[in-house]
Formats: structure tokens, C-alpha cells, sequence
RNA sequence: GGUCUCUUGGCCGAGUGGCUAGGCAGUGGUCUGCAAAACCAUCUACGGCGGUUCGAAUCCGCCAGAGACCUCCA
């Protein structure tokens, strides 16, 4: 487990060294999605760059309790005081119950995770299922004199804040440069000032989404819930919070100050924050049409790719690029991975079928520490992929008889490949195209054309390997004889 | 307007004060009846201008361009 991982810490800026509160264990916090919607590609690549976060946590041996929420009660769309409830008005617009939009678009969310191979959380809690946690951290902070009420809403007060605590030290914001820069639409607002944030909304009769609370009927703020679940299954302080650049500010700057104020200490050791990703060189957005589906990727039903593409293609495809990087999805990019990602399958079941011999021509052990050394060096996935080509390479000359693997380092080689790309980057092995009943029908056909090559009959083994092509069945001959995907 | 980040070869993308990232494409080769596939080898680089340094693509400054956040957003 002394690994020696080193994880860029956003609230310092700096790679750390990982330490966790307690050896042995890590408490790690993602926020989850808001569900009143499909969850689209941008919203996957932050939860898979975290699950590889959590894999390999496990992978060098620490006892990880994986927290991510569902945030069941929608955000508000405006402004405090004018929003709207993003699934109230879905539901609304559609007829429904909130619970019906809730229920449809976290069951679309876990299917699509689960198509990424990504792993279940250990625990994945709803907002709407930790009220009376969120009420209760709400009369904390109330206590501590750093939230006051307001015609039933209940607003967390800033400017009182930062007199004891740097408001702004995540997101690199000076509370003054905020002021500056506040867009003047209030009016009526029942805060205090431009910089407050809600932590308990009063609702209207119309509003969809209520409980009582000690401040009348209403609805949680949006930034409490992560505050209040993290806190109650994690603890007061925990090891690891990630989530979106873009929710640096002001979501997680909230939940600093709600969880000190509230519990008296800072929550989070280290914050993590992946990167946007773009569709061909812009931003997704459902507004401009420059967006894609995860079901649409996979299906090919879509403007912007060539083709379709396996889950696990894309995948690996993002384990190519670091997590605190932009990433930007164009077809040639797809197409480049897949094959890519087809020569490591390639070079995975070519390394089973290695003969071991006296001793090694490289130093196995040497191509193993690279591995580990890329991951620990901030989860550097696309070093490790690259490391993993560099081992590609040795298997295909062991496998070409220009290179030797002894047995022992065979066992060790064979452990690593496929503990990193399997339990780490979770690129799950493809099942091999073994169905029943196309096999043996293939075995036949093979068995006829070899008889035609044997007898020099070119014209009838290439009209049997064309007429396969067409059926999208490749052909591949090689010394060992020829075989088929 | 404010805060911050980024700018690498045909494409995607790591990394580093002096030593090959890697993948894809291209080129050459091995194999093959011919192909395909596979494998091997190999070329193209660090936005512009200054500065620090024995040496910078890597550090500093300026300029240009892109993006994120400032308002719900992974």
C-alpha cells in the first residue's frame, strides 16, 4: 500500500502527497448528478475519471467508502428569489410527479454508468432522503451566528463568514473582487446582502418540492446537500472531495463554509476538480446543439461521429487524456482510440498464450514500477497508457521470438496488465465473440475456404473471406492459421 | 469587465531546465497466393517576441489565441 501517491490538491494548488486521516482508509465524496434529465457525455467523464480515482485507491490497498449523491430536489434555475425548480417545472411541463422524473433519470444515469463499467458507489444518498440531516445542519450554522432567517427562508451570511475564514480560497476569489462583479437584480431579495447564499428556501403554494422545517414549508438550499451527507456519512472532515471545474464556484466554496461554520473544521483534505470536456472544439451545450448522448455515441444515432462507438472504446479513449485536462471528442479522436484500444486487447490475450523461457530481456519488474509511478503521480492515466504500450511492444517481440520473458516474470507481467487495465482504468475484457451457434458455422466455413487455398482455388476463398467482410466478419490469416472477429 | 487555466508534430494527447512519452495517420520492412490483420522500424514538435541560464519547449515578462468560472451546470 506505501505507494507514495501524490494528488493535485485544488485548494492548494500543489501536488500532495496523499496521507489519509485514517491508515488504512479513505473517505472519498463525489458530487453526483442533478436528475431531471439524461445524463450526458460531460457529466460521465467526471464520474469515470473518479471511479478510476476509486479503483485505484482499492487497487494499492486502501478500504474506501465511495460517497455520491443524487440530487433528487431540483437547483433553482434563476436567481434566488425569481427560480424555478429545475425538476418541479419538468415535472410540471410534463405531468408528472417530481419522483416520476427523478425516478426515470436516475435509472437512465445508472444504466449509462454501468455501460462505462464504472463501479456503484458504496453509498449514493438523495437530497430528498436527508432533510431532516440538512434542517438539522442548518440550525447548526443558525447557532454559530453565520445564518439568519428571512420571511421563512433561512441565508448563510457570507460577509460574517469571511471575517474569521478566507471565502474564497478554493476558487482564488477575494469576497471584495465578488462584491464588485454582483450582478444588481435584487430588490425584494430577503438576503442581507448580494453574496449570501440560501441554505432553506421558503416555497410558495405552487412549489412541488416542500417539507416543513422550524422556518415554515419550504425546500433546502442547493449547496447543503452535499454538506449535510458528506458529513454524516464521512464524517466532519474527509479525505477526498471531487467533482466538476465547474462547480468549484460557488458549490464547493459553499460547502467549505457551511461545513466549518456548521462542524467547526474545514471538510474536505483534498479537493479534486475534472476537467470540461468539448465536442469538437466547443462546449456542449443542449442550447446550441453542439451535444451528444452517451446511448447515441454508443448507437452511432448522431451528426458528429462517423460511426458508432463500445463504451469501453470511449473509455479508453478518456483514459488517454489526463483528468485535469480539456478533453475534445471528434470522430478522427474515436477512431484513432479504437484502434488503438483494439491493439492492447490484442496484445492482452497474446500475453496469455507466452511461452516463458530462462530468463527476461528487459526488466520486467522496471515496466511494472512504471505503472504504478504514472497513477501515483495524480491518477497520470495517459502515462499509464502509454507504459502500457511500452509493455505491448515487449509481449508482441517475446511473442515474435526477438524477445524472452521469464516464467516468473510471465506471472508477474500477466498480474500487472491486467490489474491496470482492468481493476484500474475498469476497461472490462470484450467477450470474445464466442456465440454458440456462429462458431462451430464458422470453423466450417474457415474449413472450406483453407480446402480452396490449399487448392490454389483464389477465386473461391476470396469470395468466401468477401462475403464474410460484407457479414462484417474479418478474416485473419496468419501462421498459426487463420482466425475470424 | 473581474478571477483562473491552457496553447506541443498531419490528428489526439503526456511530460520535463540538458536524456525516445504514447496512440492514430504517413513512410519503409516482415508475413501472405493476393489482400487484410498482425508485428518490427522510422519521419514531422513544443503559439509569437523578449529576458534569466552554460543550456529552455520546460522558469520570468509582454503580446496573440482558446477555454472555464463569475448565474443552474460534471
Amino acid at each position: 500500500m506505501k505507494q507514495n501517491l501524490n494528488i493535485y490538491n485544488s485548494l492548494t494548488g500543489k501536488k500532495e502527497e496523499f496521507t489519509p486521516l485514517n491508515d488504512g482508509f479513505v473517505g472519498l465524496y463525489v458530487c453526483g448528478p442533478t436528475v431531471y434529465s439524461n445524463v450526458h457525455l460531460g457529466n460521465c467523464r467526471t464520474f469515470i475519471s473518479f471511479d478510476v480515482v476509486y479503483r485505484y485507491l482499492k487497487y494499492i490497498g486502501y478500504k474506501v467508502r465511495y460517497v455520491r449523491n443524487i440530487t433528487d430536489v431540483g437547483h433553482l434555475v434563476d436567481d434566488a428569489d425569481e427560480g424555478e425548480d429545475k425538476i418541479a417545472k419538468k415535472a410540471r411541463l410534463e405531468q408528472l410527479e417530481p419522483m416520476e422524473i427523478v425516478q426515470a433519470y436516475t435509472i437512465d444515469f445508472h444504466n449509462v454508468l454501468q455501460k462505462f463499467n464504472n463501479i456503484p458507489p458504496n453509498i449514493e444518498p438523495t437530497a430528498t432522503g436527508h432533510i431532516i440531516e440538512q434542517i438539522e445542519m442548518v440550525k447548526a450554522i443558525i447557532e454559530k451566528g453565520f445564518g439568519y432567517e428571512s420571511n421563512g427562508s433561512v441565508y448563510f451570511d457570507v460577509e460574517k463568514y469571511n471575517e474569521s475564514h478566507p471565502y474564497g480560497e478554493l476558487s482564488g476569489r477575494k469576497i471584495e473582487d465578488l462584491l464588485s462583479n454582483t450582478r444588481d437584480l435584487d430588490g425584494q431579495s430577503e438576503k442581507r446582502a448580494p453574496l449570501d447564499f440560501a441554505l432553506w428556501k421558503n416555497a410558495s403554494d405552487e412549489h412541488l418540492m416542500k417539507w416543513p422545517s422550524p422556518w415554515g414549508i419550504g425546500f433546502p438550499g442547493w449547496h447543503l446537500e452535499c454538506s449535510a451527507m458528506s458529513t454524516k456519512y464521512l464524517g466532519k472532515q474527509f479525505d477526498i472531495h471531487g467533482g466538476g471545474m465547474d462547480l468549484k464556484f460557488p458549490h464547493h466554496e459553499c460547502e467549505i463554509a457551511q461545513g466549518t461554520s456548521a462542524n467547526g473544521t474545514s471538510p474536505v483534505k483534498y479537493w479534486m476538480h475534472g476537467n470540461m470536456l468539448t465536442l469538437n472544439g466547443k462546449k456542449m451545450s443542449k442550447s446550441t446543439g453542439n451535444s451528444i448522448l452517451p446511448e447515441e455515441l454508443f448507437s452511432g444515432d448522431n451528426d458528429f461521429m462517423e460511426k458508432a462507438f463500445d463504451p469501453m472504446v470511449v473509455r479508453f479513449f478518456m483514459m488517454q487524456a489526463h483528468y485535469r485536462s480539456n478533453l475534445d471528442f471528434t470522430s478522427d479522436a474515436l477512431l484513432a482510440a479504437e484502434k488503438g484500444f483494439n491493439k492492447l486487447m490484442e496484445a492482452l490475450s497474446t500475453l496469455e498464450k507466452l511461452k516463458a523461457t530462462k530468463d527476461s530481456s528487459t526488466d520486467v519488474t522496471a515496466l511494472v514500477n512504471e505503472f504504478h509511478n504514472a497513477m501515483n503521480d495524480d491518477f497520470n492515466a495517459p502515462t499509464l497508457v502509454a507504459n502500457l504500450f511500452e509493455a505491448v511492444k515487449f509481449i508482441n517481440s517475446v511473442n515474435d521470438n526477438t524477445a524472452t520473458i521469464s516464467k516468473d516474470d510471465l506471472a508477474l507481467l500477466t498480474k500487472e496488465m491486467n490489474g491496470f487495465i482492468v481493476d484500474v482504468l475498469g476497461i472490462s475484457l470484450q467477450i470474445s465473440s464466442s456465440d454458440d451457434k456462429l462458431a462451430p458455422v464458422m470453423d466450417l466455413v474457415l474449413d472450406l475456404r483453407q480446402e480452396a487455398r490449399t487448392n490454389k482455388d483464389w477465386t473461391t476463398s476470396d469470395k468466401i473471406r468477401d462475403g464474410l467482410a460484407a457479414a462484417g466478419i474479418v478474416v485473419k490469416d496468419s501462421k498459426e492459421g487463420t482466425s475470424w472477429k
